[in-house]
DNA sequence: ATTGAGTGAGTGAGTAATTACATATATTTA
DNA sequence: TAAATATATGTAATTACTCACTCACTCAAT
């Protein structure tokens, strides 16, 4: 991966996270990454195969954020570490997150086959803390964890951190 | 508004909702109206203005289903209320709904604004219901009721009536 | 006669993508 | 080692096409 093509992929996803990927021309990823057009198509063949190596570089921030809970044994650490999960998020990140949640929207590209290990490990977790009804106890948290991402990469005025430990006393772990 | 003016809004409606704003050109829209591209620029300027004549045409049914909770006094009915509200968005309606999930994120157009006032009845009610921290406790909730909307608009597996009857439970309403 | 709704070809500015061409870096050959 | 060849990396100009928007025009109802 020569430097061309690292600028060519950081000004891609800076504009497409903050633009949009259908505002975001070809040509203003080139410009900004100070480089001529052509040669996005020659590393990454159109506008989609641009969009798709910047995904897949990033597929793995997801994953490392959810392997650390899923492979948690007691029950209350994979609650509470669910619920932290929004603060563990790097700010040099926030573009790549907020991109997800843009083509959600945007392409109704989602990533629900990527969370359901986690589904799994709450239903799991709340099993062995008695919940009455531990799936609905699963998807409801898992709302309430993307509802806080969304919040925080909106730049909403929700202080985070107060409703994080919130959510711990709630929960009580 | 004669009936082309209608037609043109409600073809906008369904593009921009299911394809995007930007997605969407203004000689597609005019096609599916059944119309001439000139006439959308001569009744609603440009293409930013016909977005505008359908927020404007759909803000009143945010206010509908708001302006019912606001004015309820019965706390417990406020909450019960609240989480019964993606039940009660009607089928007719789900273009305007998904067009505003879209624009959050599209154009960052946000109606956080427009919310405010069931924040402050629900922080009231929770308040009244002697939760121990009500501001938050409100801040969750419409968290959460925006989360399973959004699933809902998705057409997620989620099942709607199954989680607010189970969040009428937890919540003893 | 005037007005306002409605038309559709036309406009320049972009759009994604391709092209022909240039340079740098390996790899092979003499 | 040095020259010759090949391959990867890059550019600028150009392609065919779409975009939001305009404009001169028609037509029906006052």
């Amino acid at each position: 991966m020569t430097e061309k093509q690292e600028n060519i992929l950081r000004a891609a996803l800076e504009l497409f996270a903050n633009e949009g990927f259908n505002a975001t021309s070809t040509s203003k990823v080139a410009k900004h990454a100070g480089v001529s057009e052509g040669l996005i198509f020659r590393h990454f063949g159109n506008k989609e195969g641009l969009l798709q190596a910047i995904l897949t570089e990033g597929e793995n921030k997801l994953k490392d954020l959810l392997v650390d809970i899923v492979m948690e044994s007691e029950p209350k650490e994979v609650v509470r570490k669910t619920i932290l999960m929004p603060t563990r998020v790097d700010a040099s990140d926030y573009n790549f997150w907020k991109l997800q949640y843009k083509l959600k929207w945007e392409l109704e590209v989602s990533n629900d086959k990527k969370m359901e290990p986690l589904i799994m490990a709450l239903t799991n977790a709340f099993q062995k803390l008695e919940y009455s009804d531990p799936v609905m106890e699963a998807e409801l948290l898992t709302i309430i964890v993307d509802g806080i991402g969304a919040s925080v990469l909106k730049g909403s005025k929700l202080e985070i951190g107060q409703m994080t430990s919130f959510l711990m006393k709630k929960y009580k772990v």
